[in-house]
DNA sequence: TTTGCGTGTAAACAACTTGTGACCGAGACC
DNA sequence: GGTCTCGGTCACAAGTTGTTTACACGCAAA
């Protein structure tokens, strides 16, 4: 079982150029024993996670940005079901998954039709239990996801992935498909990125030793970036290791302007 | 759906897919007992349903405009998870629940991670197994009421959806129902849709490699815009990725778009 | 300083993507 | 049965992009 697990990662993802951001899941529940077993294979699998012991307004909910919701219905007490129904309303991008124990398929029928995504019954497996969620969030994500893209803006350059495109003071930098994912993934690292790191990223394939596509490639997006924002250097290189995006301002040190304030930080949201 | 109350833009999403507004589903398995008791039920429904003995081929399942499968993989021997597999693939739209005997839990989370909605285990109960069909298509399901949706005016050009046709100050462009769904399609998202998007949501399966019908279409579609409204040039190839709609005066700069379309969108920053 | 290696730059070429017209078969309609 | 419309495929042309190659420059270690 565990090793069916391994080539799963294939259909997961299908388009291996998206940066997958990891997935946020919250879970109310209060048993230990079943927070501790999915919390580590929450962890091993790089899910950022977050328990929770009692409800939690819907807006709360909104605020930490999530994937998933696991739930357990007993801990919200006879209010649960207009609960469960708050929150299908207020987040209808978001998957529930109600995890409790036994249950009569009255209950699991409520549920289901209130919005939640999937019921599953205690005592289960976490492994299984994962996979549904993972199952509900794929649903979602497949009609939610492109919308939920949004705009970057690093210096004095806005980077709009639904246009496919970047802009400097409206203007169009006028990038091709490829200049564009390569901008668009050093933009949302602000640590340094090796060449091979970047080429599996966006080619979606092992780099060859010795391309330099990488470097051709920067060297394009730094003439279209010098040409829109002169006052800016935004690809800094940092020799024998690769490169690194950061908006600083010419001949100054670094970038004056609020770099951090306006660039989305899911982790400061999240905890 | 309940997102109802949610802003327009969940609307933008949703694409004209299917004229009718009966849910289609089809049962693959071979049991007498469960097959009648599930028909009455989805009889007294009204949804459109048929059982079928054995594996169909995907593309038999293509031509059927299926929303949803259940699916009993006894009844598809050793082959099953590969047929699962292609299922899946092909009609990634399509919400697949398997509906089968006992299981161990490695068999259910390879189910999952191959694709398939949900599980569920024989014996169950015909009302929970169409919940947990209906949670899965929830999402899935692209279209409101055609008669709902409002007219959409972009350009010169009027798009009706009631109709089923487009207008230029009132002159029909006399398009085929393909040409509207494209057109309609284009015309509710305002960023770059990529060929296989487009593909998936008006022919309501996978799109082929190599496939060129969208580029036909769109080819189509340009000729008749042009000749109905010549000012305007309203479908921009954005080469590498796909196509976007924007109505902008031929030789001019953009018509409709406004510059703080350029700065982010309310809805796509994160503050 | 010299040397070796990694990087910046530019142009040429190869590969790919898209536009376009013609064509064909299936199904609707008469 | 015949005709027409529509959806879809094919092949070729035109245009754009990605990759390769070559050489110059700069960094760091000896």
């Amino acid at each position: 079982m565990q090793a069916e697990a391994s080539d799963s990662t294939a259909n997961a993802q299908a388009a291996p150029q998206r940066t997958s951001s990891r997935l946020r899941l919250a879970v109310i529940d209060r048993d230990p024993g079943f927070l501790q077993v999915l919390a580590n294979r929450l962890d091993s699998l790089g899910w950022e996670h977050r328990a929770v012991s009692t409800a939690v307004t819907a807006e709360a909910l909104v605020s930490m940005r999530l994937n998933a919701l696991v739930l357990d219905l007993s801990v919200l007490g006879p209010g649960g079901w207009e609960y469960l129904e708050r929150v299908c309303a207020r987040l209808p991008g978001l998957a529930v998954v109600i995890c409790t124990g036994p249950s009569s398929v009255g209950q699991r029928v409520r549920g289901l039709r209130i919005g939640a995504d999937a019921w599953m019954s205690k005592p289960c497996h976490a492994e299984e239990l994962i996979c549904v969620v993972e199952a509900a969030i794929r649903r979602h994500r497949r009609n939610e996801m492109p919308e939920l893209e949004g705009a970057l803006i690093v210096g004095e350059i806005t980077i709009r992935p639904d246009l496919y495109q970047a802009y400097a003071s409206c203007v169009s930098l006028e990038l091709t498909a490829r200049e564009f994912e390569i901008l668009h993934l050093l933009a949302q690292s602000d640590r340094v990125l090796r060449r091979e790191e970047i080429y599996e990223r966006v080619w979606g394939y092992a780099m060859a030793h010795g391309d330099r596509s990488v470097d051709v490639f920067v060297r394009k997006l730094r003439q279209k970036l010098r040409q829109a924002s002169p006052k800016y250097s935004y690809i800094h290189t940092h020799f024998g290791v690769g490169y690194r995006f950061a908006p600083e301002i010419d001949g100054g040190g670094t970038a004056v302007e609020r770099p951090e304030d306006l660039t989305p930080h899911p982790e400061l949201t999240f905890t």
